[in-house]
DNA sequence: TTGTATGCGTTATCAA
DNA sequence: TTGATAACGCATACAA
């Protein structure tokens, strides 16, 4: 690797003081125009980039955010990091991406890690720290963007992004309601997930609207997987086999929940009609393709670094964020 | 966000000098037990950590590194993502995240944008950068892994890691005509994957191996997606009906291309056996599950941070890796 | 075992 | 419009 160049060997090379260098570089008042150029040209030619170590100690701004995830292999969290890396990349920006693995010990590591590398700001995803844990992380950073996650009252340096999960249910099961299906059932996710458990109450709150009773037999918890879906499926079918309508809590299981029901040599959806969340490739790549609440991951990566850098640059008044679910009806639901 | 405690602030509340404090916190020798104990409980109570930005100033060292890949939202780089950045983790390190989108300028402009931030090393994957520019690039490295991707002759800061991909067209075509297929068509990919040029070089030399003449016209080219194996397939059985065995260059390809022999009212694997590349979770999801040449892309994450942070500790003579992958044998190919 | 001086590359502050 | 000097927080080298 060879040595790179610094402000002093160009100024030296220049013939001019380090200040000079440093505010023609910087596009900062008070060079003259000609000593600029003939600056930039020359730092140009000996191939100089600032350090921005050396810039971040100067002025304690690194131009990097930390992002935290459960898992960048999740199609669901890769899309948000790639909205978020884009924007990023938009604003001169670099990510620094981690993983928590589902893990509160490697995730409050991770976070003490970032704040080390003094991060400008951090997005940080479905996080599992407990309440108190998580205000003392918040705590370090300049401004955090908090998504699918909330946290009362919300410090004066956070704003949360989170999806309406609730009305994503009752669009889904109004849907169903309005095709004609009567006894819904609900696979659930898991029990430490706050969407599920928003889910679960839209599911209720559409029921109640339409003047029915909740059952909680129509209701079976279920890992966020394809083969979650297939167990969960199965026993529900074996309690209630009178099920016309299956509302999964996301796409993977949905998918689960589609093969069991063909493996029991029901159709899709003349007998049982499948609804998913989250609108993952796939679900547009099986047979049936499936419909499901789509919502625009990429999009809300971006909307939290935007969010973010406002939060950053002190012009943001925002506190909370909203994103609305959108069904994509597809084959599953076709009657 | 409360202004966090320095060196110098540890050190005054201690009594003692700057330095004491630094060698305390690095577990470095020269100073006794019982003082270092004190310290370092003093510098818990006052909650201090060390400004990595100031120790990068001073020691050069960043304990981050680049991580730089075509797009983070595709199964395959989200899987050697994770792999590096559960490497990382395990040695202290933070990932800088980078998408190029396939756009050149971006790849380069980002690949600059991390060496100013003073990484220690990088891991470039599926570069789509010539040669020269990629040599400049790689030269501001301290050290550099390349994944898929050749450069010769290899600098001396650079290892290569590589799938065997001829190999595996090997395993793919092997297999096929060992179960009694006659006319195996490729399905390759886009015109600028290195591996794709390599798979059909497997396919080619599978074939000569086995005495059989390189057809031309059962192979065809396709974008490295669902949609584009199924319009590929539909050209090649419209020109050859004959075909009996389908290679793919990966996972998508091959479903695209199981969906359009299903759509023809030909059966899987009785009238065409299919083959994939990857075993992306799809391949075992879809109905037949594919047969399919497996990659540990974990793994190769894995490989690729642990053989970057031997190389940054100047312990690592490698230059070249290959990877092979293994035929996975499912029902898209059973007779 | 402990402490002092110096420098990393940049920006901020002041003086010319 | 320019330049000299002092920070930023830490580690290295050397001295006590």
């Amino acid at each position: 690797m060879k040595k790179r160049p610094t402000l002093a060997d160009v100024a030296r090379s220049a013939g001019v003081s380090l200040m000079t260098v440093s505010r023609a570089i910087n596009n900062k008042a008070g060079v003259s125009a000609d000593v600029r150029k003939s600056i930039l040209k020359l730092a140009k030619e000996l191939g100089y980039h600032p350090n921005q170590i050396a810039r971040g100690l100067a002025t304690n701004y690194t131009t990097s955010v930390g992002l935290v995830v459960p898992d960048n292999t999740n199609p669901f969290f890769a899309q948000i990091a790639r909205g978020v890396e884009d924007t990023a990349y938009d604003h001169g920006y670099n990510i620094f991406l981690v993983n928590t693995a589902e893990d509160a010990t490697r995730e409050e590591s991770a976070l003490n890690s970032l704040c080390q590398k003094g991060v400008d700001g951090l997005i940080l995803i479905s996080s599992r720290l407990p309440v108190k844990a998580l205000k003392e992380e918040v705590a370090l950073y300049p401004a955090v963007v908090l998504v699918n996650r909330e946290l009362k009252p919300i410090p004066a340096n956070t704003i949360t992004v989170n999806i309406n999960d609730q009305h994503g249910s009752q669009l889904a099961i109004r849907h169903f309601l309005a095709s004609g299906r009567q006894r819904i059932s609900y696979v659930n996710g898991p029990a430490n997930s706050l969407s599920a458990k928003r889910r679960l109450e839209g599911y209720k709150k559409a029921l109640e609207e339409a003047g029915l009773a909740f059952e909680p037999d129509l209701v079976e918890r279920s890992a966020p997987d394809t083969d979650g879906g297939g167990y969960a499926t199965t026993t529900l079918l074996k309690r209630r086999p009178d099920i016309d309508a299956i509302y999964a809590f996301n796409d993977l299981v949905a998918v689960g929940a589609m093969q069991t029901i063909e493996q029991l040599g029901k159709r899709i959806p003349e007998d049982i009609a499948v609804i998913g969340f989250d609108d993952i490739p796939l679900a547009s790549i099986i047979r049936p393709q499936l419909t499901t609440l789509h919502v625009d991951l990429r999009q809300i990566g971006h909307l939290a670094m935007q969010t973010l850098l406002d939060k950053i640059a002190g012009n943001s008044r925002a506190t909370s964020i909203q994103i609305e679910p959108q069904l994509v009806l597809r084959a599953s639901t076709w009657s």
